[in-house]
DNA sequence: GTTTAACCCTGCACGC
DNA sequence: TGCGTGCAGGGTTAAA
């Protein structure tokens, strides 16, 4: 789960849970629901920071959500690859694998429920919420005001590394994973191996652009839900960008711009896919 | 500073 | 049908 997906959970979050006062938080029995409150000892401990707290604000700062509390505590949320937060009510049952169940005052509840159990969260109380390790190394969002492209620009400047894995880099630019940055390469015409150093401004400046055109387009289309991964709204609803992509998970078809077939490549672990004619 | 691989975990596709 | 194997993926960490 990347930007697109994060931000569109979090405007849901934001119609659905601000101003809802949390009245009783359960963490599920199965041993792996401590794998994702593992920042804390003990589920009573993790639910007792929550409980009678209303949620004032739910912000956002890479692919982690921060969502606020009264007491100036806040809960920080990070999905991994297959975590999701649902809406319910009490009468409906609990998906498989969910680890977290909050219940509100004013009734139904918020699921989190996360197969492989990458995701987290935890209550960061208010006087270390400027010190969580997870968080003070997120480099700039692509869609803040202050990510310019001056900004961009003297950022690049300073590293020489292979565009992929820079973009893919949350100390570099947050936000991207492996899908979004194939994009972005694909979007910016360059090539996953180019070296970030070995960029004329002219390809510097069509990157930024590609960087935000691709996120921007991804929010827009409610992001993206691939068949073998589940992301979905808050209400259990698929993305859409999947239908959109240009060269992730398109090994063999022809490229949309010039038909020649789309490569894919292992690069550390990951896949890449790209078109060999259209990226240099 | 940069690069690579391993690790955490489960569901699923695959081959036999 | 049923088993084993390998893969996917984000982020951290250790090692090269």
């Amino acid at each position: 789960m990347e930007l697109p997906e994060v931000e569109v959970v979090r405007r849901d979050l934001e119609k659905e849970v601000v101003g809802r006062r949390i009245k009783e938080v359960e963490v599920r029995p199965h041993r792996n629901a401590m794998r994702i409150i593992r920042r804390h000892a003990r589920r009573k401990e993790f639910a007792d920071l929550l409980a009678g707290r209303k949620i004032t604000k739910v912000d956002r700062k890479g692919k982690y959500l921060i969502l606020a509390l009264d007491d100036g505590d806040a809960l920080v949320v990070h999905f991994g690859m297959s975590g999701q937060f649902l809406r319910g009510t009490k009468r409906q049952s609990l998906p498989s694998h969910t680890h977290v169940v909050i219940e509100f005052q004013q009734g139904g509840d918020l699921r989190y429920a996360d197969p492989r159990t990458f995701g987290e969260m935890f209550v960061a109380p208010a006087d270390q919420l400027g010190k969580v390790r997870e968080l003070d190394h997120i480099a700039i969002d692509p869609l803040e005001d202050t990510f310019t492209w001056q900004e961009f620009s003297a950022e690049l400047g300073r590293r020489a590394t292979k565009l992929k894995p820079l973009l893919m880099d949350q100390k570099f630019i947050s936000g991207l994973g492996n899908i979004y940055s194939d994009e972005v390469l694909f979007a910016a015409g360059r090539r996953h191996d180019r070296m970030s150093d070995s960029l004329s401004s002219q390809e510097v400046r069509r990157l930024y652009r590609a960087i935000r055109e691709v996120v921007l387009d991804a929010i827009r289309f409610t992001a993206t839900t691939l068949a073998d991964e589940a992301y979905v709204d808050l209400f259990g609803k698929p993305g859409e960008f999947q239908n959109e992509l240009k060269v992730y998970g398109r090994t063999g078809l022809a490229c949309r711009r010039c038909r020649t077939p789309i490569v894919t490549i292992k690069l550390s672990g990951r896949n890449s896919y790209y078109c060999p004619q259209c990226q240099s």
